[in-house]
DNA sequence: GGTTAAAGAGTGAATGTTCACTCCGATAAA
DNA sequence: TTTATCGGAGTGAACATTCACTCTTTAACC
């Protein structure tokens, strides 16, 4: 069956997902990430080439199950500010959740991994917010600046904010998260 | 003469943080800090109890560093508006021309070192941004929420976006440095 | 000034540790 | 029995750190 060894898999993933959130990259060697699975060295070293090539796959499956979750019941239908409070709000939601998920994302997004290597398109469900910035600013109801922009004065926020939520700086909450989601989305609008 | 021995432990410093920046911490020995510095390798030992202790020290040098030419020419004098325009387009000139100094901050904040330990509080000129901002909410120029999430809104979104400057994907320049000034001040006012 | 001794800065080969990764015997599945 | 999957002791390389030593500067003395 491909369900046990897709289990394992897995595990493998998860558990080096929570030894980097917690240690960093470094300081989260093989054996410990095995041996935190359940599962010996060899074994990891059966499902993923290289411990590099684990963490890039960790990397591309937590994007994904990511925005999975926070697009789940994204409408094209809403007006756009309504849009785009639901997105932000559901990203809070999703980063209070799953603190590991973001220090892991951080870490990678400031290391020379991201850095160095070329960028890899997932794109996928990020084109949904692209879609919505280019019909809101075809409406003119947002700045006509490029989407990347746009998107830094978005979250740029929300993710700073998160990390001094994390050192116990700042209690980030729901209702903080929402009135985040207004103070930035009058940044954003024209 | 003491001069000679702070000019060795200078570049050491300045060794670390240029290959930190470019290869990150673990990507770093010892070794190649020393060599790449021009001393050997115990002498980094003699000035720094360990890598550890170099980092750290690094951290806080470029902290001050960049505090000190950002705020040069603060003036109390100016509008509220105009100080605080004036902190931000300082803050990306800075960044411009120490792009080795942003990727050592930033892996350093999203890293262990910044998570696990203790707030280690320099603030001294952290407090001139702090005070403008309480003195613009008592005026009721800003909104009235905690400093700390202030500071996110308004700087939050010229880190990400020098983050995607790094990579290639947007091209950052003074004039753009302006342009999101202009959002970030609109997100931060009353 | 000249001589010599003490102090201190500087060094890199040597050390012990840790790591990523391999390999082969054990184990389970078919 | 054959085949596929696991596991973890084993391996070499790389690392942080040390230490026995040399070289340079300072101090002390005549």
């Amino acid at each position: 069956m491909k369900d046990k060894a897709w289990d394992k898999r897995r595990k493998i993933m998860t558990s080096a997902l929570h030894l980097i959130a917690e240690n960093g990259f470094h300081a989260s060697p093989a054996a410990m990430i095995a041996r935190n699975a359940g599962v010996g060295v060899g074994t990891l070293y059966r499902y993923f080439k290289n411990k590099d090539a684990l963490i890039r796959e960790i990397y591309m499956q937590v994007r994904q199950d990511m925005d999975d979750i926070i697009y789940r019941d994204y409408s094209e239908e809403l007006p756009v500010r309504d849009r785009f409070m639901g997105i932000f709000t559901a990203r809070v939601k999703y980063l209070l959740a799953h603190p590991d998920t973001y220090k892991f994302l951080e870490q990678y997004h400031h290391s020379p991994y991201y850095f160095n290597k070329k960028r890899e398109k997932s794109a996928s469900d990020e084109a949904l917010f692209t879609d919505l910035l280019d019909y809101a600013k075809s409406r003119h109801i947002v700045k006509d600046m490029d989407n990347k922009i746009l998107c830094a004065i978005a979250f740029g926020p929300i993710l700073f904010l998160f990390k001094e939520h994390l050192t116990g700086s700042v209690r980030l909450d729901d209702e903080l998260g929402g009135k985040m989601a207004g103070a930035c989305w009058d940044a954003l609008k024209f």
